[in-house]
DNA sequence: CTGTATCCGTGTTGATACTG
DNA sequence: CAGTATCAACACGGATACAG
């Protein structure tokens, strides 16, 4: 019949959301197209400009891109600013709710990294280093480690802070960093997390260390790989 | 090019995925297709049949559903197994890891009952009710209220159960209930977070109480809703 | 730099009908 | 009950070109 073509049209473009009271359906509708929740996670450490997320989101199209900018805007998750005239420059910035999405990365973070399919090998952006390294950080497992490194990636920086107990981190510069890593963030994964020796990321000029070399060298302790899942194992 | 083409095609059925070490990235490309997500909300709360998960996901095709049960037996967060003979059914059931992802589900749906969008009121089915109660549920607005309640709905039951500061919830019967409640799950929904009067629900033949009434008057002050956002707001 | 406009192949979806 | 098969509409995403 042509009239539910017509309804369809009319009622509302919800073709493709879930009709459910169920919040967490809810949230799949906010952020659950393609792309969404990538530009979200970048940025989660802070405002970044348009052709900023273009790079960081491996293979995105300007369309795409624009068109989510526009949709999570829609939703009340991001908002579209111009900064004052000395910088005069486009910028998106989560909304305050936007920002406290932030524990739903963290859980998907943890649950996924243990999927058998998870590759840690794939194109990794400085923004999600930097928060699979707070979601994966163990304060048991780093026991005493307390220092504060300036990483540098692709010419931006970041930092990344323990100071017994409490982690921080975030975009910018620090002062009084304790040792300066330069590196890409893959290669900076590979010593983290794939326990690749720090020479040789070092012999292969793929990373460069500044300054208190054995905070580095503890580095891995800190951030203990849970196991992935074996064969398909029931609940008990 | 044509060779753009069959690279593509031979690569791998990547297309739709996030090519990406970020966890959370992969999150979504396990169960950030269409249904993916409230196919594993429904089996949040133990086994289902094809039948019960065609009825409870309103408006799912049969083709979808055994579209993404494959999927996800294929990334393996469920299984799909037979019942011995005495019944002998076909049901699906989350794997340990499936399990899991619970934590995740609560996050965005604490994150989502503050959208704007969020409409309480749409189809709700039994266990995302459940759910929600868990996830609603406040130790501290509920102070010393403790019981046993028996939620029958579409003739299927379900519990929930506070015993000082813990609570539990599942399907089934339990033993020696306080009371029991029976309606659908917006009737429900209604006097539980909609404010509505009991009376009222129970005068429209909504909802039919059995027990002690008082632990029912007492729920709407256990499950404070959050506020909803306002105004895109600035992070501070 | 920050997008917009248009085009078009491809993938996904829901309807419908059918099978064991 | 538990799916499978087929099909047509349509939404999506990438490429390209262009504009302020």
């Amino acid at each position: 019949m042509k009239l539910q073509k017509e309804t369809r049209r009319t009622d509302w473009p919800d073709k493709k959301r879930y009709d459910d009271a169920c919040a967490a359906a809810h949230a799949m509708d906010l952020f659950g197209e393609r792309w969404a929740m990538p530009v979200m996670r970048e940025l989660l450490l802070g405002p970044r400009r348009f052709s900023g997320l273009k790079t960081s989101l491996n293979g995105i199209s300007a369309k795409m891109l624009t068109e989510r900018l526009e949709g999570l805007e829609a939703a009340g998750i991001l908002v579209k600013k111009k900064l004052p005239p000395p910088a005069s420059v486009q910028v998106y910035e989560l909304t305050r709710w936007g920002y406290e999405a932030a524990p739903i990365f963290q859980a998907m973070g943890r649950w996924a990294v243990r999927s058998p399919r998870h590759d840690p090998g794939r194109p990794f952006s400085p923004v999600s280093l930097m928060l699979s390294l707070r979601t994966m950080f163990s304060a048991d497992a780093a026991g005493d480690w307390a220092g504060r490194l300036q990483l540098r990636m692709h010419n931006e920086d970041y930092f990344w802070i323990r100071d017994q107990g409490e982690i921080a981190i975030g975009r910018g510069a620090i002062e009084r960093p304790d040792v300066l890593l330069t590196g890409t963030p893959p290669a900076i994964a590979s010593i983290v997390y794939g326990n690749r020796p720090l020479d040789d990321a070092i012999g292969a000029g793929d990373l460069a260390v500044e300054g208190d070399r054995s905070l580095i060298e503890r580095l891995p302790a800190c951030f203990p790989m849970p196991e992935k899942t074996s064969a398909p194992e029931r609940p008990s």
